[in-house]
DNA sequence: TCATTTGTTTTGATCTGCTCAAGAAAGTGG
DNA sequence: CCACTTTCTTGAGCAGATCAAAACAAATGA
């Protein structure tokens, strides 16, 4: 469900939604650019559909997301990202120092921590694994003694000083 | 490490922080309640300590942050709250009504989600799981039809829209 | 094809959470 | 007790996001 390769216009119409200019540009601009926050989606739409409005966008985010047809994530520390892959509850990997961000399937073979023992009487719907660590760029960055090559992204991103909050990995 | 039990003086101190009232202030009004925000830990230390200013409690919880001495957490489409536990990564739920939060130990008995597949080449340090679910208010408040005793907190908060993003727990 | 109805987009204001900068005040080591 | 450094206060300001009203366009039925 929710295949990126199926026709959008199909995709807007079997969730109940209108199928739009805007609404077509922002999943469009949304395909090369997984993990795109609304203000990098905006650029994107205002280059094919040009006058179409921040608001616009992020109305056209909303409903796309409420419909299930693009993912919402908010790492910490940085505004809502968008994604286009909704079928699987996959997660992510964020770089701590510029802020990029990768999927990943997760991995262990079993349901991890999906099964809390149901600590606090809490009923468990979703889990939500983010791991914080360093993309390959900023990885040979550090190497290089902060002198080499800096990564893509500014380098004083505000998630730097927000994130890695504990070192060691726990159980 | 940061046992909340030792003097809050020698923690601030032995992190190279002054001891001074607002930030005794601060750590006294994370005592009592776990995953406060910003706002509430003001309100709390505006009422041992009046006169301080909201920037001071973001600045203080800022520099405790750094220090190691309270955790950071930020779920997806609410304020940072802040925390006293953390020597261990615990992992949290959150109820996607009421934004109420809880601890869980995870429980897995083995270190869980935390060996992606190093997908994209990504250098993991911490893995943070954020649940999220009903709290039992909200699931009782839910089994009488939404009639019933509503839970503590306003249940027309903006969590409840943002969150759910998948149902089904993947592996 | 036209008018209707329903849903979207625009425009502009507003809000929350948080940060920054300057000077005043307070803690710390000698 | 003094000088030095850190921290707090005050006030402005920013980014991300939401809300409300009016203009507008797409689907539906006559």
């Amino acid at each position: 469900m929710t295949d990126p390769t199926v026709d959008p216009r199909e995709a807007l119409r079997s969730a109940g939604l209108r199928v739009t200019e805007p609404r077509l540009a922002v999943l469009r601009a949304l395909e090369p650019a997984p993990h795109a926050a609304a203000e990098q989606v905006f650029a994107r739409v205002a280059l094919d559909l040009p006058g179409t409005s921040v608001q616009a966008v992020y109305g056209v985010l909303n409903a796309l997301t409420g419909a299930g047809l693009v993912r919402r994530i908010e790492p910490a520390g940085s505004a809502a990202l968008y994604e286009l892959r909704t079928g699987d509850n996959h997660h992510h990997v964020v770089c701590g120092v510029c802020g990029s961000v990768a999927d990943v399937d997760c991995v262990v073979g079993h349901a991890p921590c999906l099964t809390p023992s149901h600590d606090s009487g809490y009923l468990v719907q979703t889990a939500e694994v983010t791991f914080w660590g360093l993309c390959p760029a900023c990885r040979a960055a550090e190497a290089d003694g902060a002198e080499g090559d800096e990564p893509t992204r500014a380098s004083s991103s505000p998630v730097a000083a927000a994130t890695p909050v504990a070192t060691g990995p726990t159980a």
